[in-house]
DNA sequence: ACTATTTCCTGGATGC
DNA sequence: TGCATCCAGGAAATAG
């Protein structure tokens, strides 16, 4: 499931190897289509378009890309447009030749002048494709990596949500997914369901801790290849290795060997020690 | 204004 | 062995 550190390593291999290059010609598939833009409105923006960069945002990657400029544009967004791709849970943007087999579900491919492809493949469809025709792309969320305490805080002030809710949702801060919710609450010792207002000073700020260091181990790991996620060359991330509650129910706790529990919340399981986590 | 629940989607696992 | 059912979950839509 890619979330902010598969997401980060996607757009950090995506970066190295096609920004610069320019797409040529765009094939988008005919079924019911995961896009948020009109196809036509997608390929018109991406054909001809030199990609500048390719960034995260959330748990969305953004190609950010340079067209020749219309008339009509605004100065600042002369030329400037935008490919906004959420892998949902199985979407892949891969790199690949055009000789190597096209798998099933392929939703995009984007030819470019250096003579690859890059490829949008989505078996659940849960993916979204959208383009825009300026460089404004945002998410209401919060980068976790770039706020300071006391605004990670201000965050969960008054939310009577169970704390595992409110770290998914994206409008509070972006890019957390059910992996890195549930083991950023192990690190903090923080039961899941806990009120989020309920938390102390103390336990925020473990918790702000908590969050940073998982969500950096990960992308160091190059992320958590649970089921389908592999970054833009195709290899799997590492950090799976390194979970220490998700996807561990019944196993016994790393620090205090208590099986860990699951139950649900919002429709998520969320996996915790009922011994280290108050 | 919040919060909780439902819905979408398909491959893989499970059960009889 | 084969077929049906369940499960995974991000985020939008819907309900309360």
């Amino acid at each position: 499931m890619p979330e902010l550190p598969e997401v980060e390593t996607i757009a950090r291999g995506l970066q190295r190897s096609v920004a610069g290059d320019v797409i040529e010609s765009v094939w988008i598939g005919k079924k019911p289509e995961p896009l948020k833009s009109p196809a036509q409105q997608i390929a018109r923006t991406l054909e001809g378009s030199r990609i500048s960069s390719v960034r995260r945002v959330g748990k969305h990657l953004v190609f950010d890309l340079q067209r020749t400029p219309g008339k009509k544009e605004r100065k600042q967004d002369a030329g400037r447009a935008q490919w906004i791709v959420h892998l949902g849970m199985t979407g892949q943007v891969l790199i690949a030749t055009p000789a190597s087999a096209i798998p099933p579900h392929t939703h995009l491919i984007a030819t470019l002048g250096s003579g690859r492809e890059l490829r949008f493949v989505d078996p659940r469809r849960f993916g979204r494709l959208q383009v825009r025709s300026d460089a404004g792309f945002q998410t209401s969320g919060r980068e976790p990596l770039e706020v300071d305490l006391e605004l990670f805080s201000s965050l969960f002030r008054g939310r009577n949500t169970p704390i595992k809710s409110a770290l998914l949702n994206q409008k509070l801060l972006a890019g957390i997914g059910n992996i890195y919710a549930d083991e950023s609450l192990f690190r903090a010792a923080i039961r899941p369901r806990r009120r989020a207002a309920s938390l102390t000073r103390a336990e925020l700020a473990r918790l702000y801790r908590a969050v940073r260091q998982v969500l950096a181990e990960a992308i160091t790991a190059g992320g958590s290849s649970v089921s389908d996620y592999v970054n833009a060359d195709g290899e799997a991330g590492m950090f799976q290795f390194a979970h220490r509650v998700y996807g561990r129910e019944a196993e016994p706790c790393v620090t205090c060997g208590t099986p860990i529990k699951r139950v649900v919340i919002a429709g998520r399981s969320s996996h915790w020690c009922a011994k280290c986590q108050k």
